[in-house]
DNA sequence: GACACGTGGGA
DNA sequence: TTCCCAAGTGT
């Protein structure tokens, strides 16, 4: 494991005379929280596979798409069979990209799995078969926006970028803000407030990139947070309000039965089992509505998960 | 800024 | 059973 590096102890009185939702004006608001975060995540990190030195960046690159809106414990598995089988970015610029599209599984979303492939060949043409290094180079990698391009730089080279996640964002709302939820988009304000709580120290900032997410993901949760686990629960700005209920606009739901989503991804899952190329007739028995199911179709080819061949058949890209 | 984009597990 | 949500990105 690593060194558990003892981290600064945080002396620096709390906080006075700020509102528990103004922080713009504070020197470093929340330098206090770094310490008990850090020395929390020591003692309680989860034991993943992309968080081992043996992962290397192609291995943080590789997590990072997977969780991308998945869950941990169904990405375990898949992201273990692609590391076996694509060991280093160029092994997977090699193969078709249909073959991504069917290792990625069932995680959803396939189209990651299509920029990963086409992240690994950009890597592979452009980067000499390295993850590049560079945040502005990371981040013009198909399927790597703001968040991936932090994370993978902070959590494979340990530089100091904010890495601004859902369960980042809930803690900083909650520990800093004071509020139960974030706004459901990343505002200006959250990244300012990133960027102040980020520990000048390069190893100590991306210890806490790792240490405040992960608090966010085991304790600090959408429901059920467990307040009585939480390392920094008397500093609360939350919690020290009495827990009020968020209030702002409804939280996003996101409809799914009956969506193109759906029929996009019945039909996926009908030509990732396929040998070969599966004719049109077979794919028509997966939705009744001939014109939604023409439309998702359609919308899978032109998304470049379907390769359209001659004949009415269909297949997983070869190119 | 709003939407589309998969999937399955837990409460 | 229904609802909520899980390390976002691209348009």
């Amino acid at each position: 494991m690593t060194a558990p590096t003892t981290p600064a102890p945080a002396t620096a009185p709390v906080q006075t005379d700020d509102t528990p939702g103004s922080t713009a004006t504070g020197q470093a608001p929340g330098t206090v929280l770094h310490g008990p975060v850090i020395a929390w995540f020591e003692q309680h990190a989860r034991d993943l596979p992309w968080r081992r030195p043996e992962a290397g960046p192609w291995g943080v690159m590789v997590s990072e798409f997977m969780l991308q809106q998945t869950p941990v414990n169904r990405v375990l598995p898949v992201y273990e069979q692609w590391l076996t089988r694509w060991p280093r970015p160029a092994d997977l610029a090699k193969e078709p990209p249909g073959e991504a599209v069917r290792a990625w599984g069932r995680l959803g979303y396939p189209r990651r799995a299509l920029r990963l492939h086409g992240a690994a060949v950009a890597i592979t043409e452009r980067h000499g078969g390295d993850v590049p290094t560079d945040h502005a180079q990371l981040l013009a990698l198909p399927g790597i926006g703001e968040y991936t391009a932090a994370a993978v730089a902070s959590f494979a080279y340990g530089q100091r970028h904010p890495v601004l996640d859902t369960n980042v964002r809930r803690v900083l709302a909650r520990a800093v803000t004071g509020v139960q939820y974030p706004p459901n988009a990343t505002t200006a304000a959250e990244r300012r407030l990133a960027r102040e709580l980020l520990p000048d120290d390069e190893r100590t900032a991306s210890r806490w990139a790792a240490a405040s997410m992960e608090l966010g993901a085991l304790i600090c949760t959408a429901k059920n947070e467990n307040c009585h686990r939480c390392p920094i629960a008397t500093q609360c700005a939350w919690r020290l309000a009495g827990k009020p209920e968020h209030d702002g606009p409804p939280r996003r739901g996101q409809t799914y039965a009956g969506t193109d989503r759906q029929v996009r991804g019945r039909l996926l899952a009908v030509l990732r089992e396929a040998v070969g190329p599966v004719p049109q007739s077979v794919l028509d028995r997966v939705w009744d509505d001939p014109v939604q199911r023409a439309r998702a179709l359609d919308g899978l080819v032109s998304d470049g998960l379907v390769e359209p061949l001659p004949g009415r058949l269909y297949r997983l890209p070869l190119t």
